[in-house]
DNA sequence: ATCTTGCATCGACAGACGTCAATGCAACCG
DNA sequence: CGGTTGCATTGACGTCTGTCGATGCAAGAT
């Protein structure tokens, strides 16, 4: 139940600081295709929710049936949201006993911050708001 | 044409360092539909890289000429992405004779990437890995 | 003015997505 | 053992999304 996240951007655990960059250069098609399954798994409000009360967790586990009720969604909807932010690789889950425990993966949102980040000091010569108005 | 991005995560303009988080308080409701749009924008390979090759682009701009014969897609359809990342506030254009030209708004990138970035020093115990073997 | 070029918008359509009720399955309880 | 609880899976349904061809519009060229 916990080893059948998509593999995503290659393996998670190869750096830190790394990757391609996004902002730096063109990505190419299998490169896109593989990050936008992250953020397609993001893009959706319910799943937000639920990344960030599991992300928040004092402990860094939450049960699913603290989740469910927080939300007007039939239980099997919040099952299905988990799983495809599962299969992100953004959260990673175990059962214990009769409970299902979730938590965050790190590594994947480290990732992305990463991917979004540009690089310091790099000018970015392109307005940064303010122009626009030139013509 | 440059000024009707939606209105996405507050004002783009209130600070730098902040944001709720995401990894660290659970988001309200609102939020997480604004955060939404956002990542969904995001959840396309072809937005990916059609944003990927905006920002890395060299002087800050690029012209849709050059973006649309990248794909084996039709200029309608690259128009379609391009006016989705543009109302999701990742980047914005502006019309100079016959060429519209289009930049990055590395305020909006900048934003998320703080939203995924965990507070540095916090242990986050949850499982980083290498966990979850031990039942 | 007319033609041509660059880009946006429109209307249509197949496929993907979010949601639910019903069902299945695993684990504890009696 | 049968009953109950917690969660996942299935199948169905309406809506949203990505794509296209056709069309519209702005701006330079002739």
């Amino acid at each position: 139940m916990s080893n059948q996240e998509l593999v995503v951007l290659g393996q998670i655990d190869d750096a830190g600081a790394c990757c391609p960059g996004l902002l730096t250069a063109p990505l190419d098609e299998s490169q896109a295709v593989e990050l936008a399954k992250v953020f397609k798994a993001l893009g959706d409000p319910v799943r937000l929710r639920l990344l960030s009360m599991i992300a928040s967790r004092a402990g860094g586990e939450v049960c699913v049936c603290d989740l469910t009720p927080a939300f007007e969604l039939s239980q099997p909807t919040i099952s299905h949201h988990l799983k495809l932010l599962r299969q992100a690789g953004l959260i990673d889950c175990e059962r214990r006993g009769t409970w299902v425990y979730y938590w965050l993966v790190p590594e994947m949102t480290d990732r992305l911050a990463g991917i979004l980040t540009r690089p310091a000091g790099e000018p970015l010569p392109g307005r940064t708001a303010a122009a626009g108005a030139a013509s």
